[in-house]
DNA sequence: AACTATTTATAAGA
DNA sequence: TTCTTATAAATAGTT
């Protein structure tokens, strides 16, 4: 280029091929800038020399992520997968399972029954079934407990009102609330009054009975 | 350059800078693969114009990928990183989700009822058995569907043996299986042949009304 | 790092 | 797009 054409291969002489390095690279990021300004591109360089020192360019207003996240959207390459591959592998079963779990849910929930097979909806039922009447008898301890929980603490109450009469020397012979009866405590678990213990278990068949004779009529007009 | 000095500044006229980007970026790429040469380094280019194409420049015996490595490992970021924490984020709301819909699954099967507050355990009762209604009228719906194909299956049946006896000339009044009769098609959809049609009646309310018993006696315990 | 002869790149026109 | 060419810019070799 000057002095003396060149020829394009390797300079041998060290010193040389550095300061050819040096000169070179000035040149191709001054270009590099001026393509940036003179037609509105981004540009970004990275060298490495010889001496595996890195030298970059990049243009005003953008990022090496930029352009890296920009490179792989062009290219279709996702270079992240190779170091994620794993990640990314478990985060798609983790979804698949997310998404059986959700299925399976929407399933004990009385939905999306269509595709299941005769017997999984015969299994479905008998499970099904057999958690409501669990869940029937722990609802059912706990109403027990707070009865029990209230009970106490009603009679403890009673405890301190006769004490208090003794010791006012008073003897009423009945405190004002008597012996403690069932139909006093619906409220303590969030019924109205008039709903008293009887009626409970009524509530609870109740519905069970109806609904299956429903069933069954459907089903006798199907089976019919 | 040439014909004329220019000011370095965006070419206004579009064509002319498309076709000053396309020289100028050979000139470029042309620059950078001497002195691959020359100087024996690495140079990677990546451009893109101001219409978002992109273009890019590698030395041969290198890839982008082995320059975006070098380059995080010589600027000591992890561009990665962003997206690794990111993807980990990802992964630990899936888990957590995971785990939620378990335990929910956990529940409506009857397990881990301990901590469900006492509002919650009366929704997820209501709930449970609706399903099971729900259930329990696909299941009749399926069997009823059943019934109804194996039916016309044995009509068809019949029908062509009729045919045949007509054309043998024979004239039995009866064929050898008479008219359809309930108790003929229990087989059908899996049940042994004792168990007819009324028996399913029993067999759908019976452990219900048992169990509900059980449950009733369990509660009177508790409550009395 | 500076110089400069010469090569190379390229702007404008075809 | 490509070719042409006058001219600007880059740079190899030297100091």
């Amino acid at each position: 280029m000057a002095r003396g054409k060149i020829q394009i291969k390797k300079i041998e002489n060290s010193t040389n091929r550095q300061v050819t390095y040096s000169k070179r690279r000035n040149g191709l990021f001054k270009k590099a800038s001026e393509l940036t300004v003179l037609c509105d591109a981004k540009v970004s360089i990275i060298m490495v020399s010889c001496t595996d020192k890195l030298h970059e360019y990049i243009s005003p207003s953008t990022t090496t992520k930029q352009f890296f996240d920009q490179y792989q959207k062009a290219a279709g390459i996702d270079l992240w997968n190779s170091h994620y591959e794993k990640m990314q592998e478990e985060l798609r079963q983790l979804k698949e399972v997310n998404k059986n779990l959700r299925r399976q849910i929407r399933q004990r929930l009385g939905d999306c029954l269509e595709h299941l097979g005769f017997e999984k909806l015969l299994d479905l039922e008998k499970e099904s079934q057999e958690a409501v009447y669990i869940i029937r008898e722990r609802k059912l301890k706990v109403i027990g407990n707070k009865l029990e929980t209230s009970k106490k603490k009603v009679r403890s109450a009673q405890d301190v009102y006769k004490k208090l009469m003794h010791e006012f020397g008073i003897r009423g012979e009945d405190p004002q609330f008597g012996m403690i009866e069932d139909g006093e405590y619906d409220a303590v678990y969030g019924y109205p009054p008039q709903m008293s213990a009887p009626r409970i278990l009524t509530f609870r068949l109740h519905p069970n009975n109806l609904h299956a004779t429903a069933s069954d009529l459907t089903t006798y007009a199907l089976l019919g």
